[in-house]
DNA sequence: TGACGTCAAGATCCG
DNA sequence: CGGATCTTGACGTCA
């Protein structure tokens, strides 16, 4: 079983997506920003290794306007090796990848030139997976599209749609249940005519159920079935809902006691689980590390660098609990120190915490920071203490100390993102 | 016509 | 000037 994240890391160096306006999208621009974007996926690619995590969704925004007239270029030609370095690297560490059009991507449109704009865009996704040099196990995952007052019509002009695209196109595609139109009963319907697999979706299906009542187990063994050799293992997509906000929405970060309970209804380990969440590769690496047959203390450990500042902003007592479940190094209390974690950064943090935890930073700047740099934050220090600053100023600030000075231990902590 | 969702770019404001 | 904060953009559907 694989646990990946999608598209975009959190507080990894050197992997940010970039992109630009259209009236801006000249050639030179778009090949500097393919260029950079590469490299991202590249650190990104690294990251997944070092963490155990074998799934990735790489963004659409790869190749910016990559399916629009605007970008006339041959990038597959212009950055071709590349390309064949960055496949070699994701099939020699065994990682699955896939591709993800948006919502705006709608084969089943009434308007001709809205269906010819997504064949473009799925045209596009294939091309970056040729390129790679991915077989079909890796996947473009899309969504059937509008209802336009009548269902029944917009499901057979997607079938007629589908029936169009290349085969390398088709080899690719798998569909997914959505949040408003779809369900996962109707998604399978659909794939009995095609024969494409079935992406279930637990929180489209929450949001948007099929009137039978079964259950998620059910429906993901139904979909199951429609996921061929060829296609490699079955995916399916697991997200939370943020319970702040409306249905559908996904949660910050994945409620370890929440993922076990699904995980061990599901019972199955043939399959690969994307998750959908803000916190992105911190939850994937947390699912990742709760499942691991790989128990070893030291990736505990490894996770406790980055989380321990975090925590002890926002709770010294979690943090000392934290620390004596730690000592027994035979042990791998994995889902405890998660839910441990959880705890603490759900907590409103205290003047007196978080001036402990930007100390405790402060430790690893104080010996190699100039006078003038000391006197800013001591200063910073006490204008908070007297409530003349707010936090995020001083954690700005020792941020940009780490990156002045190199501090790899303190850029790789979540302590400046979470 | 605006909301929806997503993210960074772009624009503007601040000290 | 650099940094923080607000607005725009790009997509298609639906009310």
């Amino acid at each position: 079983m694989r646990i990946g994240y999608a598209c975009l890391t959190v507080g990894v160096q050197g992997a940010d997506m970039r992109s630009c306006v259209m009236k801006n999208a000249s050639e030179e621009r778009l090949l500097e920003i393919i260029a950079s974007n590469l490299q991202s996926l590249d650190h990104i690619l690294d990251y997944n290794i070092e963490n155990g995590i074998k799934l990735f969704r790489i963004s659409s925004d790869l190749i910016p306007f990559g399916s629009s007239p605007i970008n006339t270029l041959k990038w597959w030609e212009h950055f071709e090796p590349q390309f064949l370095k960055l496949g070699e690297k994701i099939r020699n560490n065994s990682i699955r990848v896939s591709l993800h059009p948006g919502q705006y991507t709608v084969i089943n449109s009434p308007d001709e030139a809205v269906v010819l704009r997504a064949i473009k865009d799925l045209d596009y996704h294939t091309k970056v997976l040729d390129s790679l040099g991915m077989g079909p196990e890796n996947k473009i995952i899309l969504h059937v599209g509008g209802v336009y007052q009548d269902k029944e019509s917009a499901i057979a002009r997607f079938i007629n749609t589908y029936h169009k695209l290349e085969d390398s196109v088709k080899q690719r595609l798998v569909i997914e249940n959505d949040d408003k139109s779809y369900t996962v009963e109707d998604v399978l319907d659909i794939s009995k005519k095609l024969g494409v697999p079935v992406v279930f979706d637990n929180l489209h299906n929450y949001a948007n159920p099929s009137p039978h009542d079964v259950t998620e187990e059910d429906w993901i063994d139904e979909c199951c079935k429609t996921w061929q050799e060829q296609d490699g293992p079955q995916k399916i997509h697991y997200s939370q809902q943020d319970y702040g906000k409306k249905a559908g929405s996904h949660s910050a970060s994945i409620r370890i006691k929440e993922f076990m309970e699904f995980y061990h209804k599901l019972n199955r380990y043939d399959l690969d689980i994307m998750l959908e969440v803000k916190d992105k590769n911190l939850s994937a690496v947390k699912c990742s590390n709760c499942i691991s047959t790989d128990k070893k203390m030291i990736i505990l450990e490894q996770e406790w660098s980055r989380y321990k500042y975090s925590v002890l902003e926002k709770s010294h007592n979690n943090y000392s609990t934290i620390r004596n479940l730690l000592k027994d190094k035979e042990k791998y209390p994995v889902v405890s120190f998660y839910r441990l974690v959880e705890d603490a950064l759900g907590q409103n943090e205290s003047i007196g915490n978080s001036i402990n935890a930007a100390m405790h930073v402060w430790g690893y700047l104080k010996d190699i920071a100039a006078e003038s740099e000391k006197k800013k934050f001591l200063k910073m220090i006490d204008d908070y203490q007297q409530g003349k600053v707010v936090l995020p100023v001083i954690k700005n600030y020792l941020r940009r100390l780490s990156d002045k000075y190199h501090r790899e231990y303190l850029l790789s902590s979540y302590y400046f993102i979470l």
